[in-house]
DNA sequence: TATTGTTATACTCTATAACTATA
DNA sequence: TATAGTTATAGAGTATAACAATA
């Protein structure tokens, strides 16, 4: 038995879209506000950036605040209130450098364990949102995006 | 004659990534702040989302607030002062509809205008920020964002 | 009752400019 | 002089909750 294609209700048809959708700046803030979303739902610990920025203090113990900054192309300004914030959560600590103009960073105790189960989430949302990737397109994304912006 | 390759500055070498160059959701964030970050040097009348909402407009002339908001996956009250700030310039206008609950929007002429403009200035940023992709590697690319996040 | 547009409000993320301590 | 961190301030961009008009 033959079955009709679900009809699009007509308060809802697809808007048509123009010339957007062949643009990669459009879809990469489609797709990156979708994928804030899923992490924002399922990641309520951390925002994305924050879960990066202690991902980077963790493989990068000591660093100064200013380098962090310009590794994740934010103005050190903005990095203050930051660090602040997730070190008012007991996640992270400044320690003066030798040249003591500086703060060196480095998780507590509380960043690691909490970075430890953040990892695990943030592994299960990118299944998730990889779901309809094969494995070499999500690997050949990967390059891509990299190529789009290297390190 | 040989030449050395240039030293890092001690100041600044790069910082370990961890795993986070393995994650989508990383890439795509990086990426898109970069293109963002262009996009906003180069075209100062508008931002990339303001820009998308006008061509959405152009290609569906009349649609109503709340499908505009659909389709770009705002709430509908955000979509208000969006609308308002752009009305206000002069570019589109809201008409009442039959459904006297709704407003029809279009877009001005002096909005036709400026969305002509700004899309020649689209196309150089988009030249510019796939200039390291080849023309296969530029729609790899769409594509798998697609599938990442259809529209 | 349900939907559309609206207002009031608040939160997150970010930048700029000017300050201070140190180099 | 130059750099690291800081503060004050401002501006996007977004959401939630409650409301009036209309269906």
């Amino acid at each position: 038995m033959k079955r009709r294609a679900p009809e699009p209700r007509p308060t809802a048809p697809r808007l048509a879209q123009g010339e957007l959708s062949d643009l990669i700046g459009y879809r990469l803030r489609r797709a990156q506000q979708e994928l804030f979303r899923d992490f924002a739902a399922s990641i309520p610990d951390l925002s994305p950036g924050r879960a990066g920025l202690l991902m980077l203090i963790e493989a990068n113990p000591g660093v100064t605040q200013s380098r962090l900054a310009q590794a994740m192309a934010l103005d050190r300004s903005t990095m203050v209130g930051v660090l602040d914030a997730l070190e008012s959560r007991g996640w992270l600590e400044r320690r003066k450098g030798s040249d003591r103009r500086t703060n060196g960073l480095w998780l507590t105790r509380g960043g690691r364990l909490l970075l430890a189960r953040v990892k695990r989430r943030i592994a299960d949302h990118e299944a998730r949102v990889t779901a309809r990737l094969t494995g070499a397109e999500r690997a050949r994304l990967l390059m891509l995006l990299g190529k789009l912006c290297p390190d």
